[in-house]
RNA sequence: GGGCUGGUAGCUCAGUUGGUAGAGCACAGGACUGAAAAUCCUGGUGUCGGCGGUUCAAUCCCGUCCCAGCCCA
């Protein structure tokens, strides 16, 4: 369907944390997979002894407590948060990775002015849309806020749907180059000439062991991973993240509804937003020069609206296209979480709504001992 | 009433010089380490409109009926 097609890519600004972090240890081995210590370490949190994930009765008062609530889009993470909030002293960290972004509130589902009263909200409206904003740098924020949050006593609860964030919290991030704005246009260059299949084929010259992890058209990893490679880093994507233990007294909570249910969310859900004035959010950020061509401009909603106010396409449209990306999108959460065994799954429903799924996380919060 | 063109997967269509069929989209499942609301992979049995006929064999040829669109009365 007609998708707006980027125009030329743009170097985006990045930040001055962004370089600073190059400082960060660069392995020399080609090696990845012996790279998973490094990442534990790089945490700077105690090494954990078990290798099982933590259970119940294995208290350990030595590692800080952490309350991790994940979900599919719409299942009501937020709101459950907020009422944990009034029993609970939390703070929480946002693990949703569009909502960081400043301006764009409606079409990300940002917690309300109300709710951010009632439980203090860190990591959102940290960047400008049109910086990038990513993982590694989410993790590095999600540290710092925890141990401010501790500081003051209280209890930090990361709130959000972005399963690769939350992960790399919990479970650490190779270390590896930051990206290059100058080296990505080149690449983004030479991708659209060449096609992902010859970049693949690049890739697999210089480093065999990445290429051979890569579908030759996967031109998202394909070009980070060329990137890695000419900055002189290790690849990602060896290590195995399932053995590595989370350094925190943790307790990860998975919000889920039924099929129909969720679906039925998502749909109102949307057509919220566009009552709400999802068309002026994206006519003001057009209006300040933030183009198709941004990463925080390409998410569901804001290019199929960016779409809407270039006439490319009717609003119902967009509306339609709207729910079923953010369906789609429910769903690849889904998938994602599935694979975690350290989450404890709530159907909202059977737990009798937001109230019930609260309390049941309390007394899985009180249990553990987060509370101390 | 007559003529023409179509009726094939949920949708839009391709195709089989007769050996029971395939693309895109939709949908479903999966992967995922610095773009992750991104990126990518896998999955197609459907009375080929109904009924008769010809044939070893019909979705394909013939007849007839039904439906849709267009044209002529």
């Amino acid at each position: 369907m007609g998708e707006p097609q980027p125009k030329a890519r743009r170097a985006d600004k990045e930040g001055g944390a962004e370089q600073r972090e190059a400082g960060e240890p660069q392995p020399k081995a080609r090696r990845a997979d012996k790279e998973e210590g490094a990442a534990q370490r790089e945490a700077g949190e105690p090494q954990p002894k078990a290798r099982r994930a933590i259970r119940t009765s294995e208290v350990d008062v030595d590692r800080e407590p952490l309350l991790v609530i994940v979900g599919p889009t719409a299942v009501g993470k937020t709101d459950v948060a907020v009422r944990l909030a009034a029993r609970l002293p939390l703070e929480a960290i946002n693990a949703d990775s569009r909502q960081v972004y400043r301006g764009m509130d409606i079409g990300t589902g940002k917690p309300t002015a109300a709710e951010r009263a009632a439980l203090p909200h860190h990591l959102l409206d940290v960047v400008d849309p049109a910086e990038r904003y990513h993982a590694a740098r989410f993790r590095r924020d999600a540290l710092e806020a925890i141990a401010a949050i501790r500081a003051r006593g209280r209890l930090p609860v990361v709130v959000g749907g972005t399963g690769l964030y939350v992960r790399a919290l919990l479970k650490g991030l190779h270390p590896a180059p930051p990206a290059d704005p100058a080296l990505r246009e080149e690449l983004e260059a030479s991708l659209a000439t060449l096609g992902p299949e010859a970049l693949h084929r690049r890739l697999a010259a210089r480093d065999p062991a990445a290429a051979a992890r890569l579908h030759p058209r996967d031109r998202v990893r394909i070009v980070r991973a060329l990137e890695v490679d000419v900055l002189g880093g290790a690849g990602p994507a060896t290590a195995d993240w399932r053995t590595a233990v989370p350094p925190y007294r943790l307790v990860m909570a998975g919000l889920r509804r039924g099929r129909e249910a969720l679906a039925h969310c998502i749909a109102e859900r949307v057509r919220g937003m566009v009552a709400r004035g999802m068309m002026e959010e994206v006519r003001r950020l057009i209006a300040a020069g933030y183009d198709a061509s941004l990463p925080a401009m390409g998410g569901i909603g804001y290019r199929q609206f960016t779409a809407v106010l270039e006439a490319r396409m009717p609003e119902a449209e967009a509306v339609r296209l709207m729910i079923r990306d953010t369906q789609r999108y429910a769903k690849r959460q889904m998938t994602w979480f599935a694979r975690d065994p350290e989450i404890r799954w709530i159907d909202v429903d059977a737990a009798g709504g937001p109230a019930g799924a609260a309390a049941t996380i309390e007394a899985w919060v009180r249990d553990e001992g987060l509370t101390r």
